[in-house]
RNA sequence: GGGCCUGUAGCUCAGCUGGUCAGAGCACACGCUUGAUAAGCGUGGGGUCGAUAGUUCAAAUCUAUCCAGGCCCA
C-alpha cells in the first residue's frame, strides 16, 4: 500500500490534499420536518403510486391488497390513527418490494350519530326549520371538511394511495351499494323486525344512543320483592324434608326500578350459583329462595337479623331450573309469565341472585328471555307509551301513571306500585322492605331527564342462519396475526344472537323498505323476501335512483314520494305506500365496504370474489375492531358470498402513555402526531412505529421518541459513511467483481445479503419491530463499529483506483442499495434520500427490482408447506379448542441472526490495510482474537456479532443473487 | 364482574419443545479519538425475568392464585 509517499517528500506538502475523504450532499443533518414535504409534493407530483402500480401491473405481478378500515371523519388524526396507517403503509411498501402489485385505496366512514350531533349543535335552533335533505346536506358538508383535512394528515406521514380516489361511505355509489347489500339481506329472509329495548327519553319521545346519554346521580327506591312460588312435586323432589307441607315458598328478587315490575315475565337464576331456602326464626313457615353467598346481605339490607339459611338446601341454579319451578308474576292481567330462566349474566355482587326480568325494559332481558325461545315482539312486554305512560296492558289502578318524570306524586309509577304492593297485591307478590339508594343513572344529553328502556320496533338481522358460517370462515380459513385473535372474534360471533341495524335517525344509508299507507291484508312490507321477482324489481330501481341522486332520495319527499320507489312494473304500483324513515346502522355502511371497494371496478382494484387470480385480501385495524369492522365485514360477506371478506386479518394494540396507562387529555399524557412530526419528522414516527411490538400495546413518551430519534440518527449517519465515500465511484466502471472482493468486504456484503434476505421474510411475516432492530444493529455493529472503522483507511488513503480502495467502495455501494430498499418501507424519506445519493441512480423508491421472489398466496395461506408465518409468541398463545393450533416456528425460520458460541468466529484484521499514520497506528482496541473472558460481557464485535453464519459456498451465490 | 391479551435491565426488544452463565442495541459512567467531528471507537456498571405458591433433579420458560395494565362487553 502506497498511498501518499512519493519522491516530493522534501518539500512541506500538504498530505491533506491527497486523501480522499468523505465527500457527499447527503446531509448528517436529516431536518425532516422541513424537507419530508418537499420530496412528498414530489411523489405528489409525479404520480409514484399509480406508476409504481401500472409498473407492477405491466409485469403482470400477483395482486396484494390491503383494504383500508375507514377512519370516522370528524377530527384529526390523532396517534393512533397515524400508527394504523404508518403499519399499513409499511404493509403496501414491503409488498409492493416484494413484487406485489399492491394498491392502497384509502376510505373514510362518513355517516353517523357523531356527525349529526355536531351538526346539530352548529345548527342549533335552525335546524328545526330544516327538511332532512338540507340537514343531511350539511352533515355532507361536515364530513368532507374532515375528509380533506385527515387526508392531508396522512400524506403527511408518507403513505402511498389512491387519495385522489378513495371511497367515503356516503358517495352515491357507496350508498346505493348499501342499499344493494341491504337488498341481498332481505332476499336471503334475513331481515327480521320485533321489539328490542332501547335508551329511551320520555320527554324527547324518541330513542337515544348510548353516545347521548350522560350518567347522573340518582336517587331511587331500592325493593326487595318476594313472588309467591307454588310447591310442586319436583321442588320437593329437589329440597326434600326442608319443603315442609304448609311451606310458603317465595322468590326473592330485588331492583331499583319498581315502575318495571309490571312488565315483569321472568326470573333468572346463574346456572352455576348455588341456592338455598332460607327463613326467619320468627317465621319459620315462609322460605325465601336466595342466592347462598347472598343470604347474608339480603338480611342485612331488610333489617331481618333472624334470616339463616337452612342448613343442606344449597342446590345449583341450573338443578332449581331443572325442577321446572313456577312463580306468580306481580300485577298478573294477562297470566303471561315466562317462570325460571338460567342467565350467565346473573351475578353474586349484589342483589338477591334472583334477577327479575322484564324483556321490554333491559337488553340482558330481552336476550335472555329470546335465547330461553319465548316470543320477544309482544307489545304486551312493553306496557309504557311514547311519553312514558302505562298502557293498558298493566291493572286498573297503574294505568295512566308515568315511569319517570311524573308530574305531580299520584301520577308516579313507582309510588303506585309501591302502594299496591303494600296493599297486598292479588298475585301475593309482597315487598320485603325498601330503602333509598343513589346510583348511577343514564340523563338524556339534551333535556337531562332520566331516561328508560322501553321496547320499541327495530329492524335485525337474524344470525343465526350466518352464525355457523362466520365461524367456519373465521376459524379454519383466514389467518389471524397475532393468532389469538380468532379466540376473541369467534367467542363475540358465537355468542351474538342477532344485529340489530335499525337507528331512528337521520344521517346515513336508509332501511329502504315501504309499507301501506293504510294497513292491507296482502301486503305488509314491499319488497320482500317472499316475492324475489318483486324484491329484485324494487331494488335495481331503486339503486339506479341512489347512484344518481344519492340515498338523499329517501328523504326527498317532494321529488321521490314513496311511489318513486315503486317500480313502474310492480304489481304493486299505484298502492299508497310511506317509507320506513329509520337508518341503518353505521356499521353496516363500513361493513359492505369489500363489496363497495372491492367487489367493483369503481375504485380500481378488481374484486377479489369475481377475480379469477383472487387477489390475497388483508385487514390491518387496532384489536378492538374484533366486535366492529372485522364483525361486521364478516357477517355482511358471509350473508352475501358465503365467505369471510379477508385472507389474513393483522391487529394492532393501542397507543399508551409511556407507563403502560392509556391516553387521555386529562392526564396530560398525550402525544400528537403533528407535534412528533414538527419536531422529528415522519420518519422517525415511522421508525418508532416499525420499531414497536404492535401485537400489544404501544407505548410511547418523549423519551421513546428521543431513543427513536438517536436510532434514526445512527442509520442515517452510518448511511451517510458509506455514501460520502462514492464520490468517486462509478458502478459501472470501478465496481469490483463479487469474487475479487477483499474478505472483508465481501464478509459485509454477505451480511447485507443476510440482513435483506431475513428482512424480506420479517416483512412478510409482518414483525416489523425485527427488520428495525437488525437494521439498527447492522448499522452500528456491523458497519459503524467494524466495517467502516476498518475501512477508512484504505477509503481515504490508498491511490483512487487501488483495488483494494474499490473493493471497499463496492461493499460500500452494495450495502447502501441494500439499506435502502429494506429501510423504504420504514423511512421512505430518508431511503429515497440515500437512493438517489448513489451514484448511478435516480427517481424514487420503490423500484420494481424484486418482482416475483415473493409467491402471494403459498406465504400466506394455511396448511401450504412453508406456510406461515407462524404468529407472534406462539408459546403464550392460548388456544381454543377449536383454533387449530399455531405452527411453531422453527430455528430456521425465524429472522434474527443466529447466535451462539459457534458464530464466535471471526478473529481477523484484514493484512496490508494497517494505517500508515501515526494517528492511525493506535493500537486495536478491540480484542480481536481473544476468546470472551469468562464472566464479562463481551461486546467486542469481533468476538460475537460477526460470524460465518453460512456455510462458505454459499457466500457467492449471495454476493450474486441480492442487493 | 365477564371475554381476550400483556408484564425480561432506564428505553425498545431477543430468549426455541423447561437444562452452559439471563442476552442485544440504545441510554448511562469512564476512557480514547479529533481525517465520519453538533460525528466516531473502546471498556464498564445495571435485571431475585410483575408477585406468591406448586410441578420438576432442574422454571424467565409448565400449573394455580394474586398484583398491575390494555381492548371489548356488562
Amino acid at each position: 500500500m502506497r498511498p501518499v509517499t512519493s519522491g516530493a517528500s522534501m518539500e512541506a506538502r500538504d498530505y491533506k490534499a491527497t486523501l480522499h475523504l468523505p465527500k457527499t450532499t447527503f446531509p448528517m443533518k436529516a431536518d425532516l420536518p422541513k424537507r419530508e414535504p418537499e420530496r412528498l409534493a414530489r411523489w405528489v407530483e409525479s404520480g409514484l403510486y399509480e406508476k409504481v402500480l401500472a409498473a407492477r401491473r405491466g409485469a403482470g405481478a400477483p395482486r396484494y391488497i390491503l383494504h383500508d378500515g375507514p377512519p370516522y371523519a370528524n377530527g384529526h388524526i390523532h396517534i393512533g390513527t397515524a400508527l394504523n396507517k404508518i403499519l399499513k403503509d409499511i404493509v403496501v411498501r414491503s409488498k409492493s418490494h416484494a413484487g406485489f402489485e399492491a394498491p392502497y385505496v384509502p376510505g373514510w366512514d362518513c355517516h353517523g350519530l357523531p356527525i349529526e350531533l355536531k351538526v346539530d349543535k352548529e345548527l342549533g335552533s335552525k335546524k328545526r326549520e330544516m327538511d332532512p335533505v338540507t340537514f343531511r346536506k350539511a352533515c355532507r358538508e361536515y364530513a368532507q371538511k374532515w375528509v380533506v383535512a385527515q387526508r392531508e394528515d396522512f400524506q403527511r406521514l408518507g403513505i402511498l394511495g389512491a387519495w385522489n380516489a378513495p371511497y367515503r361511505t356516503m358517495d352515491y355509489g357507496y350508498q346505493a351499494t348499501i342499499a344493494r347489500s341491504f337488498g341481498e339481506f332481505l332476499a336471503k329472509g334475513l331481515v327480521t323486525f320485533g321489539f328490542k329495548a332501547v335508551l329511551w327519553c320520555v320527554q324527547c319521545k324518541t330513542a337515544l344512543a348510548e353516545a347521548e346519554v350522560e350518567y347522573e346521580d340518582r336517587k331511587d327506591a331500592s325493593i326487595h320483592v318476594a313472588f309467591p312460588m307454588p310447591v310442586t312435586d319436583s321442588l320437593r323432589a329437589l329440597w326434600g324434608d326442608a319443603l315442609a307441607a304448609d311451606a310458603e315458598l317465595f322468590a326473592v328478587i330485588w331492583t331499583t326500578t319498581p315502575w318495571t315490575l309490571p312488565a315483569n315475565r321472568a326470573v333468572c337464576l346463574g346456572p352455576e350459583i348455588p341456592y338455598v331456602l332460607a327463613s326467619r326464626a320468627s317465621e319459620p313457615s315462609k322460605l325465601y329462595v336466595l342466592a347462598a353467598p347472598l343470604v347474608e346481605a339480603t338480611a342485612k339490607a331488610l333489617g331481618w337479623a333472624d334470616l339463616a339459611a337452612l342448613a343442606g338446601t344449597s342446590r345449583k341454579g341450573a338443578d332449581v331450573e331443572m325442577a321446572r319451578p313456577t312463580y306468580r308474576r306481580p300485577f298478573d292481567v294477562d297470566g303471561v309469565s315466562f317462570g325460571f330462566l338460567l342467565g350467565e349474566h346473573v351475578s353474586t355482587d349484589d342483589g338477591t341472585g334472583l334477577v327479575h326480568t322484564a324483556p321490554g325494559h333491559g337488553r340482558e332481558d330481552h336476550d335472555v328471555v329470546k335465547r330461553s325461545g319465548f316470543p320477544v315482539d309482544d307489545p304486551a312486554l312493553c306496557p309504557v307509551d311514547p311519553a312514558g305512560f302505562y298502557d293498558a296492558h298493566v291493572p286498573e289502578p297503574l294505568r295512566g301513571k308515568r315511569v319517570v318524570g311524573a308530574k305531580s306524586p299520584d301520577l308516579d309509577a313507582n309510588r303506585a306500585v309501591l302502594a299496591l304492593l303494600e296493599a297486598g297485591d292479588p298475585s301475593g307478590a309482597r315487598l320485603l322492605g325498601r330503602t333509598d339508594m343513589v346510583h348511577s343513572y343514564p340523563h338524556c344529553w339534551r333535556c337531562k331527564s332520566p331516561v328508560v328502556f322501553r321496547a320499541t320496533h327495530q329492524w335485525f338481522i337474524d344470525l343465526g342462519a350466518l352464525r355457523d358460517r362466520a365461524l367456519t370462515e373465521i376459524r379454519e380459513k383466514v389467518e389471524w396475526v397475532p393468532a389469538f385473535g380468532v379466540n376473541r372474534i369467534g367467542a363475540m360471533v358465537e355468542n351474538r344472537l342477532e344485529w340489530t341495524i335499525s337507528r331512528q335517525r337521520l344521517w346515513g344509508s336508509p332501511i329502504t323498505i315501504l309499507r301501506p299507507a293504510e294497513p292491507r291484508a296482502d301486503v305488509e312490507y314491499y319488497p320482500s323476501a317472499d316475492d324475489p321477482a318483486e324484491l329484485k324489481l324494487f331494488f335495481d330501481h331503486l339503486v339506479a335512483i341512489f347512484e344518481k341522486h344519492g340515498a338523499d332520495a329517501w328523504w326527498d319527499d317532494e321529488n321521490f314520494p314513496a311511489d318513486a320507489f315503486v317500480p313502474p312494473t310492480s304489481k304493486w304500483k299505484g298502492v299508497a305506500f310511506e317509507k320506513v324513515k329509520d337508518i341503518l346502522d353505521v356499521w353496516f355502511d363500513s361493513g359492505v365496504s369489500h363489496a363497495a371497494v372491492l367487489g367493483t371496478s369503481g375504485y380500481g382494484i378488481a374484486s377479489p370474489y369475481t377475480d379469477p387470480k383472487a387477489p390475497h385480501v388483508l385487514y390491518l385495524e387496532g384489536h378492538d375492531q374484533h366486535r366492529g369492522w372485522f364483525q361486521s365485514s364478516l357477517l355482511t360477506a358471509v350473508a352475501l358470498y358465503g365467505k369471510a371478506p379477508y385472507d389474513t386479518v393483522v391487529t394492532h394494540g393501542f397507543v399508551v402513555a409511556g407507563d403502560g396507562r392509556k391516553m387521555s387529555k386529562s392526564m396530560g399524557n398525550t402525544v400528537e402526531p403533528d407535534e412528533v412530526i414538527s419536531k422529528h419528522g415522519a420518519d422517525v414516527l415511522r421508525l418508532w412505529v416499525a420499531s414497536t411490538d404492535y401485537t400489544d400495546d404501544i407505548r410511547l413518551n418523549q423519551e421513546i421518541l428521543t431513543r427513536t430519534a438517536e436510532a434514526y440518527r445512527k442509520i442515517r449517519n452510518t448511511a451517510r459513511f458509506l455514501l460520502s465515500n462514492l464520490f468517486d465511484f462509478d458502478p459501472k466502471a470501478s465496481a469490483v467483481e463479487p469474487e475479487k472482493l477483499e474478505p472483508v468486504d465481501r464478509l459485509l456484503v454477505a451480511r447485507a445479503a443476510l440482513l435483506v434476505a431475513d428482512g424480506r421474510k420479517a416483512y412478510d411475516r409482518f414483525e416489523f419491530h425485527a427488520v428495525a432492530r437488525r437494521l439498527r444493529e447492522f448499522a452500528t455493529t456491523d458497519l459503524s463499529a467494524l466495517w467502516c472503522d476498518v475501512r477508512k483507511d484504505a477509503l481515504f488513503v490508498l491511490g483512487k483506483d487501488d483495488p483494494a480502495r474499490r473493493s471497499a467502495q463496492t461493499a460500500a455501494y452494495r450495502i447502501a442499495e441494500a439499506l435502502a430498499l429494506l429501510l423504504n418501507p420504514i423511512c421512505p424519506f430518508t431511503a429515497e434520500e440515500i437512493w438517489e445519493s448513489l451514484p448511478g441512480h435516480e427517481g424514487s423508491l420503490p423500484e420494481p427490482r424484486h418482482v416475483g421472489q415473493s409467491r402471494p398466496r403459498a406465504a400466506h395461506r394455511r396448511g401450504a408447506r412453508g406456510l406461515g408465518p407462524p404468529p407472534r409468541r406462539p408459546s403464550r398463545v392460548r388456544r381454543s379448542p377449536r383454533a387449530p393450533p399455531p405452527r411453531r416456528r422453527r430455528r430456521h425460520e425465524r429472522a434474527g441472526p443466529r447466535r451462539g458460541r459457534e458464530d464466535r468466529g471471526f478473529h481477523g484484521r484484514p493484512r496490508d490495510h494497517r494505517p500508515r499514520r501515526d494517528s492511525l497506528r493506535r493500537a486495536p482496541h478491540r480484542p480481536r482474537g481473544r476468546l470472551p473472558r469468562p464472566g464479562t460481557r463481551n461486546r467486542g464485535i469481533a468476538s460475537h456479532r460477526i460470524g460465518p453464519c453460512r456455510r462458505r459456498d454459499e457466500v457467492p451465490a449471495l454476493l450474486a443473487g441480492e442487493a
